[in-house]
DNA sequence: CTGTATCCCCTCCGATACTG
DNA sequence: CAGTATCGGAGGGGATACAG
């Protein structure tokens, strides 16, 4: 066996047969779709700092669509992750922030995507390891 | 976790002009969607409590096919998180199991898969008071 | 036991155009 | 400014059959 992580407090990943994720056909597994979708986790990122219009998430969040991050606000904002809060005025403003749930997980998906970044050296010497040998 | 990671250096999802995982055509989207891959993450959790062989993911995995067990195998080693040993033996033999990069990596996608177990009751929750608003 | 090959559906996602 | 509607391509992913 490996550390303490598993044994002591890993009952949750560890008991497959009773976690939702590994069920077939359950709600989670949207959850986790929404957040770690393309454009969704970029969201979650972007509002760990602060409140942001959709103009503001469009043009911080380079390539976007305006379909693709309407998509993806509505799919967080419906499992409780994000907030909206419009205002009805002309023009029209919309503010969009994360709740204090979003927030939590917002956490989560960051310190993936952190890791990724700062990883990603160490996955380019694995390519170029891989190429060198297929020489 | 939860710690120095955002106020000191935050740097890293911060600037996200700067982060790979805001370009567009990025290596780092692919290992990210490895990763966070509807089979992926699960085989990443499960190898995180030890070396399986193929047969023992797939009776692990409850729903996968031999098909997309083999591929999202195939994506994680690629990527170098995991290691494929094949015994040259009758019948066939072949383990597999996480790199120390791998394990790193199993840790951040476990710590979001726990999240999203534990906090279903309120993602429920929240799904149930907007279904009585929509009444 | 450990896969590959083939077929095919389905959903994501981009592009474009339109609306309040 | 903040979206929605529609079309269409690309590829993830399932079912089945076959192979080493």
């Amino acid at each position: 066996m490996s550390d303490l992580t598993e044994e002591r407090s890993g009952t949750l990943s560890e008991a497959m047969e009773r976690g939702h994720l590994f069920a077939e056909a359950c709600p989670s597994r949207d959850v986790l779709k929404h957040l770690t979708s393309r454009w969704g986790l970029l969201v979650m990122i972007a509002l760990l700092s602060g409140t942001h219009r959709f103009s503001e998430l469009r043009r911080k969040i380079n390539g976007v669509s305006e379909r693709m991050l309407s998509q993806s606000l509505q799919w967080l904002e419906e499992d409780g992750m994000i907030d909206r809060v419009s205002y009805p005025v002309v023009p029209p403003h919309v503010e969009y922030s994360l709740t204090p749930m979003g927030r939590e997980a917002a956490e989560k998906v960051r310190a993936l995507a952190d890791w990724i970044e700062v990883s990603m050296p160490r996955i380019d010497a694995v390519w170029a390891e891989k190429r060198r040998k297929a020489d």
